[in-house]
DNA sequence: TCGTGTCAAGATCTT
DNA sequence: AAGATCTTGACACGA
C-alpha cells in the first residue's frame, strides 16, 4: 500500500515559513485611524499570503503532497471587529494563485477549525460562531477555486454532560448547514470525549468520512481495537484517498499533548494493522516540528523492513 | 532583547 | 457566580 505525509499549517525548514502572523484586536483597537487598521490587516494578509506561497513550493520541492491550512491565514477573519470584511475580494488574486498551485501541483488540502468551533453547542452565540468559522474557512476554499475536496475536519464535543443529546443535536446542526460547508465536513475522534467507535457511527449515520487519529484511539477508547473498525473507518471515505492523523505522546505524565516528534515504532504498529487491509491512505503528521518531523519519520522508515521509499513525502509498505 | 503575560476560542473543573 | 485550566503560536509589553 502506498501511504503520503503531509504536515500542518508551518514550515520550520525555512526561514519566515510560518503564515500565521496576526494582530491582537486591542491593538487593532489603539489605532485611531480607521484606515492605520485596515492596511495593518491588509499588510498582515498579503504576508501569509505570500508565506503561504513560498511553503507550498517548498512543499512540492520535497514532493510533500498533504498539507493542512493555518486557520489563520486571514487574522481576525471572524472576530466583530472586522465584521463586514470582504477578504475573499480584497485578496482574490492571491488566493486564485495558491488554489491554481494546488490544483496544479495535485496537493490535498484540509484545514482544521479549532476545538472552540462546536456544531452543538447548546448556546447560541457559540453556535453563530461556530458557523461564521465554518464560513471563514469555506470561503477561502471557494476563492482558491477548491471544489469539496478540500475538507474541514471538525469533532464532535458539544457534550454538556449528556453524550447522546450531544450527538442529536450535532445530526440536526450538521444537517441545516449549507452544502457548501456541509459536503466539505469530515469528524475525527477526540483525545477525551469520542473515541472512534462512535464516531464511526456518526460518520456513517451522515455519511461523512472519518478521519482516524491513532493518538487520540489510545488517548480515548472504549476497549475497541483498531483491527476490528479500521475497514469500516476506510469506507466511509468511498472512492476518496482515506487520510489518518498520527502524533506522539509528549510524554508518560502528559500523554495527550504532542511530542516533537514522532515514534516510528508506533507508527510501524499502525502499518501493520493497516497492512491486512491493502488501502492506500494519507497520513497527517501532527507534531511540533511540523515539516522537520515529517522529515525525521521518512528517515526512520528507511531502516524499517518492508518499507519502500517512494520519494521524500511517501512511502510504499 | 529577553521573559512574562495576553490573546483568540468554549467547556469543564475548582473555588 | 466567578475564576482557573486546558491548548496553541504569536503578539504585546515591561524590564
Amino acid at each position: 500500500m502506498r501511504i503520503r505525509f503531509g504536515y500542518v499549517a508551518m514550515a520550520l525548514g525555512i526561514p519566515e515559513g510560518s503564515p500565521n502572523k496576526t494582530v491582537t484586536a486591542s491593538t487593532l483597537n489603539k489605532l485611531a485611524d480607521p484606515f492605520d487598521r485596515f492596511s495593518k490587516l491588509t499588510r498582515l494578509v498579503k504576508e501569509n499570503l505570500s508565506t503561504q506561497i513560498r511553503v507550498l513550493y517548498y512543499n512540492l520541492a520535497h514532493d510533500i503532497k498533504v498539507f493542512r491550512f493555518t486557520s489563520k491565514l486571514v487574522p481576525l477573519a471572524t472576530h466583530s471587529i472586522t465584521s463586514g470584511w470582504n477578504y475573499s475580494e480584497e485578496f482574490q488574486h492571491e488566493l486564485a494563485e495558491i488554489g491554481t498551485l494546488i490544483k496544479k501541483a495535485g496537493i490535498r488540502v484540509s484545514a482544521h477549525p479549532d476545538h472552540f468551533a462546536i456544531l452543538n453547542s447548546k448556546d447560541a452565540n457559540v453556535l453563530e460562531a461556530t458557523l461564521s468559522d465554518l464560513c471563514y474557512h469555506v470561503n477561502l476554499f471557494d476563492a482558491m477555486g477548491l471544489g469539496i475536496e478540500a475538507k474541514l475536519v471538525l469533532h464532535v464535543g458539544g457534550v454538556y454532560q449528556d453524550k447522546l443529546q450531544a450527538l442529536l443535536r450535532f445530526k440536526s446542526e450538521f444537517s441545516k448547514l449549507p452544502s457548501r460547508i456541509k459536503d466539505r465536513i469530515i469528524i475525527e475522534n477526540d483525545d477525551r470525549s469520542y473515541n472512534a467507535n462512535e464516531v464511526l457511527s456518526l460518520c456513517e449515520d451522515l455519511k461523512v468520512p472519518m478521519v482516524l487519529d491513532v493518538h487520540h484511539h489510545s488517548c480515548c477508547n472504549d476497549g475497541t481495537a483498531l483491527t476490528d473498525i479500521l475497514p469500516a473507518i476506510f469506507a466511509t471515505w468511498g472512492s476518496m484517498i482515506p487520510k489518518i492523523h498520527i502524533s506522539s505522546p509528549k510524554g508518560t505524565k502528559n500523554v495527550r499533548a504532542h511530542a516533537d516528534y514522532i515514534n516510528v515504532d508506533e507508527f510501524i504498529g499502525f502499518l501493520d494493522i493497516a497492512k491486512q487491509y491493502n488501502q492506500d491512505f494519507d497520513v497527517m503528521i501532527e507534531a511540533k516540528q511540523k515539516d522537520l518531523a515529517l522529515f525525521s519519520l521518512m528517515k526512520d522508515l528507511r531502516n524499517v523492513q518492508g518499507v519502500t521509499i517512494i520519494n521524500q513525502g511517501a512511502i510504499e509498505y
